[in-house]
Order: C-alpha cells, then sequence, then structure tokens
DNA sequence: CATATTTGAGTAAACGTTTACGTTAAAAAG
DNA sequence: CTTTTTAACGTAAACGTTTACTCAAATATG
C-alpha cells in the first residue's frame, strides 16, 4: 500500500491534522514541525489521494468533454486547446466518444455523473431536451462548443456560421466567381448545416446573384460525402466555376474528386473549405478555407466551464472570430 | 444536494446495506424489498457515488493516456481504439497531452497518480527511467503504444517497425525502383526512427542494391520536415525514383514539395508512406502506405491494461501485423 | 503579576460507499 | 416441540482526506 497522511503523520509525531495543514500551507504550525513533516513526506514519497479528497471537497478536479468523433481533426484540434487550458488549472479530462448516437450519449453523461465531473463540455451536438434534462438535474456547470441552444442558462463558444459562410461566399464573389455551387454540411443541421446554407444564400443575394438550388448540394460534412457531392455538382452543373464546402473534408473530396476527373484546382474550378484543419494546407493545392480557431475555442471554453465551476456564476456566450485563410484553391477569374 | 444511498434507505424503511446489497444483486433481500428500494431509487433519482465508491474499492474504473500531441491523427485514431474498449469495460479515459517534454510527462504520471488510476497506456515517447521508476512506485499496471523497453515486465503493443520499413522498401524494389530514398523520422529515436532506417537499409541490401547514405535524409515525423526533406532530396539527389517516408505526413509534405516544383507524383516520382493515416487517402494523389492498424492498436493495448488490472498477472506484448495500402503515389518502372 | 490574546497543535466528525459480522425470526430437521 | 439451519436484514468499521472545534502553552497587554 501506498503511505496515507495518516502514515506520515505518525512517522512525524503530529497529527493528521497538522500534516494535512502543511500540506496546504494554512499556517498553524511552528516551522520545524514543518521541516520535519516535510521531510518525512519525502521519505515516506507521500503522495495525497484525490479521491479522498474529492469524496470530501465535492471537488473532483476533472471535466467531462464529449465529443461525436474523438478521432476527428475536429476534435482533435479542439480537445488540444481544452486539455492545454484545464491541465493549467490543475484540472483533468475525460473524454467520451458518442458516436453521434443518443443512447450513447445519455450513457455518457450518466457516466460522468457518477464519477462527479465538475464541469462538462458539449461539442458538436445538439443539445436535445432529454439532454438538457439530465445535465439540469445533474447540476453541473457545462458549455457548448460549436453547438447552440435555446434553453437559455447555457452559455456556448462557437463561430458565427451565418458570417462566416456569408464571407467565404462574398469572397468567392469578390474573386470574379458567380456561378458557386455549394457542398452544405446535414441538412436540417441546425449549427452547421442551415446557418451556412443562410449565408451562402444571402452573401449571394447581396450581389445581385439569384440563388439557384441546382447549385446547393448537401453532404455530412465527411470526406467521402464531399467527393459524392462533386460528381453531383460536375454532373448537373458544370458551368459552376467555385464551390464552397461546408467543412474542409467535403472540400478535400471535392478537391480529389476535380482532380480525378482530369481537371485541376483552382484553373477550371476553384475550391473553398471550412475549418482550416490542420490537413486544410497540406492538401494540393492548399486549401483555401474559413479558419475556425478551434484550439483557442477549446482554450476560451475551457475557461468558461472552469470559471464557472469556481465563481459558481454563469458565463456569457462566445461568438469567436472567423478569418478567411487565403491559400491556393481559389483563383481570381476575370 | 444529490440524494445519497443514506437518503434512499430512509426513505425505503431499510438500512444502508441493504440498499446496497440490491444495488449490486448480492441477494439477502425479500422479493419485496427489493422492489420498494428500486422503487424508490427511481422516485429520488439516486445516483451512485463513484468517488465513494472508489475510495474504498480502492478501484476508480479509471485509465490515463499520455500522448505527445493529442491532437496528431496518429493520437487521435488510437484514442480513439482506446476509448471504445474502454468505455465497453465500464472503464473511463483520462487523457493527458505530453507534449514531449520530460517535464510534463512526470508531472501528469504524478497527477494520474493522485486521480488514482487503475492504469495507464503509454504512448509514442520512450519511457526514460525517470518514468520507469515513477511507474514503478506506483504500482499500476502500464503498457506502451508504439514503443518499447528494456524493463522487461512492462508490455507493449506496436507493429514490427523493422519488418514494415523493410516490406515497404522491398515493395518500392519490385515495382522496379532501385535509386530509393528514404526520409526518416528523428534520428536516433529508438523505436520510429533507426529500425526503420535499419529495414530500409536491409531490404535494398537483400536486393544487391548499396546503400547510400546521400539518399537518406533526416525529418522529425512532421509534415514541414517532410516538405524540408525533399526538397533537400531534389536538390542533392534528382535521381531518385522513389522515397520512402517514415510517417504518412512527412509523405505528404514530400508530396507538396514535388508538385510545386512541377512534378508529378508517381509519375515522375513515386512516394510511399507509413502509417496510414485517414488523411492518406484524402491527398493527391492518394498515398500509397504501409498501415498501422492504431484503432486495433488501441484497443488490444486496453484490453491488455485491463487484464492486467483485473487479474493482477502481467501481459505478453504484442506485435501487431503491418500491411500494405496500395493506392495511387507509386508507380511501377521498366 | 494577573489577565487576555495568540500560537501550535490535537480530536473527531464528515464525505458516500462497501462489507464483515451480528442478530432475529422463520423454516427445516429431528 | 426442540434444535438447527437459513433467510433477511441491521450495525458499524473502514477507505483517506478536510476542517470545525477544542485546548494548552506561550506571549502580549494592562
Amino acid at each position: 500500500m501506498n503511505p496515507t497522511i495518516k502514515d506520515v503523520a505518525q512517522k512525524a509525531n503530529v497529527s493528521i491534522a497538522t500534516v494535512s495543514r502543511v500540506l496546504h500551507n494554512l499556517g498553524g504550525y511552528s516551522d520545524k514541525t514543518k521541516q520535519k513533516v516535510d521531510q518525512t513526506i519525502k521519505e515516506l514519497k507521500y503522495q495525497p489521494n484525490a479521491i479522498a479528497r474529492g469524496l470530501i471537497n465535492k471537488r473532483t478536479q476533472t471535466i467531462g468533454v464529449l465529443f461525436p468523433d474523438v478521432s476527428s481533426a475536429f476534435s482533435s484540434d479542439l480537445l488540444h486547446g481544452i486539455d492545454e487550458f484545464v491541465h493549467d488549472r490543475n484540472y483533468s479530462v475525460m473524454v467520451c466518444n458518442t458516436d453521434q448516437d443518443g443512447k450513447r450519449t445519455l450513457k455518457y453523461l450518466q457516466l460522468l455523473r457518477e464519477k462527479q465531473v465538475d464541469g462538462i463540455i458539449f461539442s458538436s451536438e445538439v443539445l436535445k431536451k432529454e439532454y438538457y434534462d439530465m445535465l439540469e438535474s445533474m447540476k453541473v456547470p457545462v458549455v457548448l462548443v460549436s453547438s447552440q441552444t435555446d434553453y437559455a442558462n447555457v452559455p456556448y463558444v462557437k463561430v458565427d456560421d451565418y458570417q462566416a459562410a456569408y464571407d467565404a461566399v462574398h469572397y468567392l464573389i469578390t474573386k470574379g466567381h458567380r456561378r458557386i455551387g455549394m457542398i452544405s454540411g446535414t441538412k436540417g443541421d441546425p449549427i452547421a448545416g442551415t446557418p451556412r446554407v443562410e449565408g451562402y444564400r444571402k452573401a449571394l443575394e447581396a450581389q445581385g446573384i439569384a440563388f439557384d438550388s441546382r447549385y446547393l448540394v448537401y453532404g455530412d460534412f465527411s470526406y467521402e460525402s464531399g467527393c459524392r457531392a462533386m460528381e453531383a455538382i460536375l454532373r448537373r452543373t458544370p458551368e459552376v466555376t467555385a464551390v464552397f464546402a461546408a467543412s474542409d473534408q467535403m472540400a478535400i473530396g471535392a478537391l480529389s474528386t476535380v482532380t480525378k476527373h482530369g481537371m485541376n484546382v483552382p484553373e477550371d474550378i476553384s475550391i473553398m473549405g471550412y475549418d482550416d484543419l490542420r490537413l486544410a494546407r497540406m492538401v494540393n493545392p492548399p486549401l483555401t478555407t474559413v479558419r475556425q480557431p478551434l484550439y483557442d475555442i477549446g482554450m476560451i471554453a475551457s475557461e468558461k466551464l472552469i470559471g464557472m465551476i469556481e465563481t459558481g456564476e454563469p458565463a456569457k456566450s462566445q461568438i469567436c472570430t472567423h478569418s478567411i485563410v487565403e491559400r491556393e484553391s481559389v483563383r481570381a477569374i476575370t
């Protein structure tokens, strides 16, 4: 067995309370005893037991993070930011992969509750009433990432999807494109779906370009769906000069497909993505895209969460600024 | 406050012990009491407190996972496999991002010890004596992933790096290549560095091709280093017809660089990667590479770890089988 | 010098479980 | 109808901490 505080106390000839006090620098002991206690802690290689501490403090210094897909580049960038901030503040993170499946989400929330996490970051999934109720009854702070909700008191941090899409399409227009296709994400997705389509549409109309539903095709954010969508575009509306994809993965799928058809990006067709994942710069040509600062978003979300945990006060939602990063997949036409 | 087992006991007019017994199906109670207890558990929405449970059981049902870079595609695939298996067995995972920095690793091990994790997965980092000693003193099962060690009793699960590199280069040779360059990972890395170089060398020699040190250039596994390495190759030994990179990221960097120079892959030069990350199939052309089954490796490692935790018996190391996945970045020459 | 205050500790309860042990009443055995 | 066994619980200790409370000695105050 590992030594406990009791062992330290015995060996140092003091009470448990005293050891605890020097451990936390609470004062109430002489220099001499501090010396002795510190000494025997070293000797015994004593390590406090966070579980016991957690039981009494009702704080575990642990937060839970839920992702629909931990292994996606999107999630892992976020996780990186979260991990970074959180560890700095002496918390740990428990990850859960919900696999975008309701049953699992609920099961994991259950789990996190039993494990007494101090807070939860809920990412990239709509907060169904079911989840909200559960969260509510857990009485644990939550912050949403890349998601949003009507339940007023749960803060979110995300980019303005509408505006980001608007800006992307506007950018394409300023580059001289007028026949612009869009590969949307999952149809009806209230966060990353509809608002981005809406941004696309409005940006078009603002420049006097009529929205043409044939130019809009749906995917599900994945690479493969991007390939399929691009196939459809090439077949049905080959006159398009640029396409805006609602995720980098789809953009890259589109890019592959275009090349597979013997055409070149951006010479024959321009492609613009969304997210600015690491891979955006790795593909050929490097992808022009609208950047979500995922790492920062992870940090900000953690900051808010820990703030709520430690002050008990609700946090405000935050819209992070996106930006357009110009690389080489879009060309200006005249 | 959330209701405790005590609240349930009171409301159901039984003792705490009885509630605990029905909770765990231990028998020793009548059907009627079970009914009543189950009922009041529902009514109160009682949830057991895993912290309290952990304190007494000395089991937290949590494992710690250490990665040098959580956000890398490599880590996140692994993590996915780990998470999957582990949750199935009712464990949770705590992630730590060590940032390939000694101080942090030690700090995190410390943390995981305090949090009383039941086991640790240590990934992609050499197990220095320092770490080993710490781990040893924690008396907690550990398994290494994509790493290895002399400390006999710690099991690892990985691919045979030497053989995998050998096979890759052999494959290139069978495709008719004889002037084959290699972009190695970090020089001297005992796992993913030296053995792969050795495999390269031996595969060459086995076919009567002399090893030429000018054909070997070092990177650090990253995309950028792959770009730099390829620049060097193009400058110094442009006669090369194929290059084998020790990571997909470097391979993709090489690929970008080649294209940037106006040459084509695989027409002008063939490129082969290592890992088979998700992005390998997304780039253009899709990357021929040697596949490490990272998801499976994560699962296997978890299985071993949990086995050790639950039986107390040491696990055996395991070499997972790699394979060559042929895509389009290598061509046969005649 | 007597009293008040401060310092340096110790004692014990509490956190929410699990579980070894004890106890009672009913059922089975003789 | 005893005696033994069993079923159905209850009691209380234990896990490793934190912390409110207590208390004695030392120091300061008048």
